[in-house]
DNA sequence: TGCGTGTTTCTCTTCAGACAGAACAATCAG
DNA sequence: CTGATTGTTCTGTCTGAAGAGAAACACGCA
């Protein structure tokens, strides 16, 4: 079983603790972390004993990190055993991230929003300020999600240079 | 009292979801869609009333939503009790609630990171490579954090160009 | 068939959060 | 000063949803 330094512990409780206030289960996080820092495939009875959980929590747990598509399967040769890593570039894994929750709650919300904009409209009771203001958020919500999308295209490295960049694409966007 | 129409309930309720899969209280976040719908500045009783919550709930949710700084106190003329408003500017209240959670989540987990690489690299028997994937992560979060800051900066017209921009600004982090 | 491994389902527990109500504070009117 | 109005902050209680664990189930391999 693997051993955790106080560095490690530290590490994996706070990153489940951000997890959390994030919208993400404490234990998926917590395993996130530690597949990140072991910086090798582990197996699942590896990460029940090393974190103390239940097999079958660790079993779900894992499949949800499949799906946010931030850790995989690796088959060992001669091994029957699965075991998984996490991607070891933060940013691929952010990047990752921020298409699911898109997927999963952006792009429903907008869809949401036009509905009610819609009714809004339709029904001649209602408050035209209302219809105004759903459409207003609607457009941070498109606006945002484009930004986040351009953003997910620029190579990392790219995104140092957008920081340093700062005074030059302010001239950039102020210009007509 | 005020009476939602069914375009507003629906948002709201859908708002409130939202808010709880960010790690907002779901109070919070309701409150938070009815003001920022409603227009015009609501008393605690009326948006106890409206959102049948109790009054101790709602006073202790505005307090909160004062502290993100997307809900400001109103006081009319002749009028002893207070109301509120939310802030007519989406793009305003995500850079606000955006600041926030820099100064309580973010900024936290970079000096946590900054401990636990500390510690990683005194103690010898600490794998290198976990200072390694610490100083990585906490790299993404400095940028990050950077990159978010930078686009506050950024005045809210400019983001619609930032984003049709986008072959120029290639152009530009591409080049050296 | 039996064993190792992984998944699904079920139950039980735990905890955040919502409520009611009381106590308290502040402010204003009379 | 007294009482009414309004707001905040506690208390204890309760409920629902999330999560943890255990057991049953499924699969593949020897």
């Amino acid at each position: 079983m693997l051993t955790l330094t106080p560095a490690m512990q530290k590490f994996i409780l706070h990153w489940g603790e951000m997890g959390d206030r994030w919208g993400v289960n404490r234990s998926v996080a917590q395993i996130h972390a530690l597949l990140y820092i072991a910086g090798q495939p582990l197996s699942a009875e590896e990460i029940a004993e090393t974190l103390s959980m239940a097999r079958s929590n660790v079993s779900t747990s894992i499949r949800e990190l499949i799906g946010w598509g931030i850790v995989r399967p690796v088959l060992k040769v001669g091994e029957r055993k699965e075991h998984f890593e996490a991607l070891a570039d933060p940013w691929e894994t952010l990047d990752r991230v921020l298409q699911k929750r898109r997927e999963r709650e952006i792009e429903p919300t907008i869809r949401l929003l036009a509905e009610c904009i819609e009714s809004a409209k339709d029904n001649p009771k209602e408050d035209k300020h209302v219809a105004m203001r759903l459409e207003s958020l609607r457009d941070l919500l498109i606006q945002g999600d484009a930004v986040v999308a351009a953003m997910r295209k620029l190579p990392s490295e790219a995104i140092g240079r957008l920081i340093k960049a700062g005074s030059k694409l302010k001239d950039l966007l102020t210009a007509r």
